[in-house]
RNA sequence: GGCGCCGUAGCCAAGUGGACUAAGGCAGCGGAUUGCAAAUCCGCCAUCCCGGGUUCGAAUCCCGGCGGCGCCUCCA
């Protein structure tokens, strides 16, 4: 078992092999950084920090960068509306989407490369290309000249000439050719601008993607990914200049992952919805106008919710765990009733690490996890297939549906070996082997979980009351009571106390001499 | 108009020529367990949009429909 890579640039899977053996570079386009992050701009990181995270359980060393494009035509304007400064809506919004990816799970990224940090190496770009005569400058403005690239629209499979079949011819147009696109824009009366040979100006879109990848990762790089929306005409545009500038196949690999389809969710996108209060009973209002507004796309959408409100109503970890539920290259529909089934889906996983500890009294989240292939946990043979089969999915093409799915087998399998040698029905501390069987399956779950980015902390909400001890107090008062009264045999009593915490959003689980609970 | 993608159970979703008499999840149903529950376990629950064709063999390939979607506008 190989992985294999589909390649957005042959259009087929090829056997993955990477420019220097044993080193991955990838290239993530990153956001435009002049709004809050929406749930969109989460999907390629989060994929691609699964596909780090993978590479790296392979033996590669990978360099993994996203970068932040913090000077563009949408920063200007928003900035001029907010009536403030471009660099400081930049550094907000980039504070902003750089937490959004921390909470997440999304901590395999190298580096965060912006633009107004390349300036020079843009410039010495534009430079070659005007030299060897892929550019042309026109009244301050620097265009890239397709004509001279002999394979122009290789990437995105159209002709020059089909790509300007359905478009529209601006007008004022001096260029060569209505494809040439712009490497250097000249700058108008108060925007922001940077000297260069060319006049005061600022760098044109896909320029900066060229210059920082080859900074940070050279002139061949592994993997280069993005929102399938991104294929053309960025990427198309980035190839076509990188090559004509270095000579050097750009990206050995391009990975173009599914767009979200919707905007979504939370209730947050109708208006002043209660963001802090429970009223469950609201929900279907919330869906109603939530259903009426995901007409249209989800990026630009002005009524998309931005990824913030969506974690103040679902945790980070469903949401992950969501988008990787379906193959990275599918489009993904994002709605509140998906989120939340995903939410259950999840319980069973965490009840069966509450159980690991309540039967050998230590932490699942403690277990040392292997990083790599070669360190992975040993487990006994009934389990050991499931690793593979995990693997096998992973190898074709990052098939993270699939290898959920794995996933869920193994936790079943779990559960039936706890239920087989009746390991959670006490005194199951006495089996041995038991015991050891039990470790090493739940290492394996907890370590091919981490190469998802799941099941690495324990959920919040999933295990006691998050930190108020006075509860807890409360809530061992109330079992203790109703412990005396099941003892009495007084299960009315016993009964109307488990009901009314439940209608507390409580959950009363008696098992053996133990009862626990916990909030739904 | 051009280029491309998709259509698998109530819902989500793997599988893309032969071990498919089609993974897995959610929901549902039956059983075990339980004082009753919860949790857990066991079992049940699809012939793959429609119609042709290729093939010994197709959910998987080809053609034609129907339906949905993306890009061609500096949206991840």
């Amino acid at each position: 078992m190989t992985l294999r890579v589909y390649n957005s640039l042959t259009r087929t899977k090829e056997p993955f092999e990477t420019v220097v053996p044993g080193r991955v570079g990838i290239y993530l386009c990153g956001p435009t950084v002049y709004k809050p992050a929406h749930i969109g701009h989460m999907v390629g990181p989060v994929i691609f920090d699964t596909i780090k995270r993978y590479l790296v359980y392979n033996g590669y060393d990978v360099c993994f960068v996203i970068n932040i494009t913090d000077i563009d035509d949408k920063l200007i304007n928003r900035a001029a509306e907010e009536g403030t400064e471009v660099a400081e809506l930049a550094e907000r919004m980039t504070r902003d989407y750089l937490e959004n990816l921390a909470t997440i799970g999304v901590d395999g990224v190298d580096h965060f490369p912006k633009a107004t940090d390349h300036i020079d190496e843009m410039q010495a770009m534009i430079g070659r290309l005007i030299g060897a005569g892929h550019a042309y400058e026109l009244e301050g403005d620097v265009y890239f000249e397709v004509s001279t690239d002999d394979d122009y629209g290789k990437l995105s499979g159209r002709s020059v000439d089909e790509t300007l079949a359905g478009t529209r011819v601006e007008a004022n147009q001096r260029k060569r050719h209505p494809a040439d696109f712009a490497l250097w824009k000249k700058s108008r009366q108060g925007e922001p601008a940077w000297e260069s040979p060319w006049g005061p100006g600022r760098p044109g879109w896909h320029i900066e993607c060229s210059a920082m990848s080859i900074k940070l990762l050279g002139e061949s790089l592994d993997i280069h990914g993005g929102g399938l929306d991104l294929l053309f005409p960025h990427h198309e545009n980035e190839l076509a200049q990188s090559e004509s500038c270095t000579g050097q196949p750009f990206a050995r690999f391009w990975l173009h992952n599914g767009l979200m389809q919707s905007g979504a969710t939370t209730g947050k996108v109708g208006g002043e919805h209660d963001r802090h209060g429970d009223r469950p009973d609201d929900d279907s209002t919330i869906e109603a106008e939530f259903d009426q507004q995901v007409a249209g796309k989800l990026a630009g959408s002005a009524g998309a919710a931005s990824v913030k409100e969506l974690f103040a109503v679902h945790h980070p970890e469903t949401v992950r765990f969501f988008l990787l539920g379906t193959q990275y290259r599918s489009p993904i529909e994002l709605s509140d009733d998906q989120i939340a089934e995903t939410a259950r889906s999840l319980q069973g996983f965490y009840r069966l690490l509450e159980a690991f500890e309540r039967i050998t009294g230590q932490s699942a989240y403690d277990l040392p996890v292997g990083v790599t292939r070669e360190t992975s946990v040993e487990v006994v043979s009934e389990f050991g297939a499931f690793r593979d089969r995990f693997l096998d999915a992973m190898d074709d093409d990052f098939n993270t549906g699939g290898a959920v799915g794995v996933l869920f087998e193994l936790r079943t399998a779990i559960n039936a070996f706890i239920s087989d040698r009746g390991l959670d029905d006490g005194g199951g501390a006495t089996d041995q082997d038991g015991i050891a069987g039990l470790t090493s399956a739940v290492t394996l779950l907890r370590e091919l979980g981490g190469l998802l980015g799941v099941f690495r902390q324990p959920p919040v909400e999933a295990a006691g009351d998050g930190g108020d001890s006075l509860v807890d107090e409360l809530m061992q008062l109330l079992i203790d009571l109703r412990t005396e009264a099941r003892s009495e045999k007084n299960f009315e009593l016993s009964d109307a106390i488990r009901d009314r915490l439940a209608d507390l959003g409580i959950t009363i689980e008696d098992r053996n001499e133990q009862t626990s609970w916990r909030r739904e």
